[in-house]
DNA sequence: ATATTACCTACGATAATACTAGGTTAATCC
DNA sequence: GGATTAACCTAGTATTATCGTAGGTAATAT
C-alpha cells in the first residue's frame, strides 16, 4: 500500500517537525500524568508509527517527554504545556530553523559573510523567525482560533 | 573537477534564490543602462555560468531584466533598484516562500487545514516572512550596514 | 511466560537541488 | 558574409535529505 504524496518543496519546517508538534499537542490534550502508547497516537494522527519512533527517541532523549516500557506504558509530557515553546520543539527535531544556509552553520558558516550585502538581512530574518517560534508555547497552540 | 559542497539542509531560500539576488545586486551596482554579459557576472561572483543561465532565463522572462544577444550585449536592470522588492525576486526564483508545505499549495493545500491547531500559526508565519521580504527593496540592500 | 511497549540499527524510495553537456538563435564587428 | 560574441533552449546527472520500512532487543506489566 502506497499513498501518493503531494509534491513537496524544501521548507523551513519539515514533516518531521510538524509530526513532533502534533504528538506534543496530542499528549497535551490528554489527562496529565497519563501514559499514552505510541500506537494510539500514530493511529489517531494517521502517521507512520515506525517513523514516529525516531521522532519520539529525540523527544525522549532531550527529556521533553517521559517514557515507560511495557503494558500501561507509553509517553507523557514532562511539564505543563506552557513549559514548551514551539521553537524548542522545532529546533530539537529540525536541528535548525535557519532560513538560509548562510546562517545555518554558525556565525562564520559563510565564507562571503563579511562582504555579503545580504548577510544582515538573513541574520535579521533568522532572529525574527526565532522570536516568532520562541514566543509561542504549546499551551497557546491548544487554545483554538 | 569537483568542488566539495558544504552539507546543506532544506531552507526557505535556496542557492538559486540567493544567486538571483547576487546577480541583481551586481547589476544594480553597474552604470544604469549598461549591458553586462553573464560571463562577467559568473566569474566575478564565482558562480557556475551554466547554472546562472537558467536563473537569468526566469528573470528575463518575468521582465525583471533586459537582455540583448551578441557582442556588447548581456543583461541590465529594467527599473531603478528601488523598483524591486527582495520578495518579488525570491518568489520568482523560489516559486514560493512558504515555510511549511501546509501553506505552500494554496489556502486548501492541506487536508487537515480546517481542524489543525497549528494552521493559524503557519499562516501567521508566512505572512510575517512575506511582509519581511516585501518590505526590503534592492536599493536598500545596497546601502551597506 | 507472555504480551505489551519503548528503543536501536540499518536499509531503501523518492524528489529536489545544483549542477553539466551540447546545441540553436540573435546581435555585433571586420 | 563570415566570425565572434552572448543569450537562449533541451536534456541529462550527482548528490543529498526526507520520509519511511524492516527486523530486531530491552524493559515492564499481567
Amino acid at each position: 500500500m502506497s499513498i501518493a504524496l503531494i509534491a513537496t518543496k524544501p521548507m523551513i519546517v519539515s514533516t518531521k517537525g510538524r509530526y513532533a508538534l502534533r504528538v506534543m499537542v496530542y499528549l497535551a490534550q490528554k489527562a496529565p500524568g497519563e501514559y499514552i502508547p505510541l500506537k494510539e497516537i500514530a493511529e489517531a494522527e494517521h502517521i507512520s508509527q515506525k517513523y514516529l519512533e525516531s521522532i519520539m527517541a529525540a523527544l525522549s532523549k532531550a527529556d521533553f517527554v517521559d517514557a515507560v516500557h511495557g503494558k500501561g506504558g507509553g509517553y507523557r509530557l514532562n511539564r505543563t504545556p506552557d513549559g514548551y515553546t514551539i521553537g524548542s520543539i522545532l529546533k530539537l527535531t529540525e536541528g535548525s530553523l535557519s532560513a538560509v544556509s548562510c546562517t545555518a552553520n554558525g556565525p562564520e558558516g559563510c565564507s562571503r559573510g563579511s562582504c555579503c550585502e545580504a548577510k544582515p538581512m538573513w541574520d535579521k530574518l533568522d532572529a525574527m523567525i526565532d522570536g516568532f517560534f520562541e514566543g509561542i508555547t504549546l499551551a497557546e497552540l491548544l487554545k483554538k482560533e
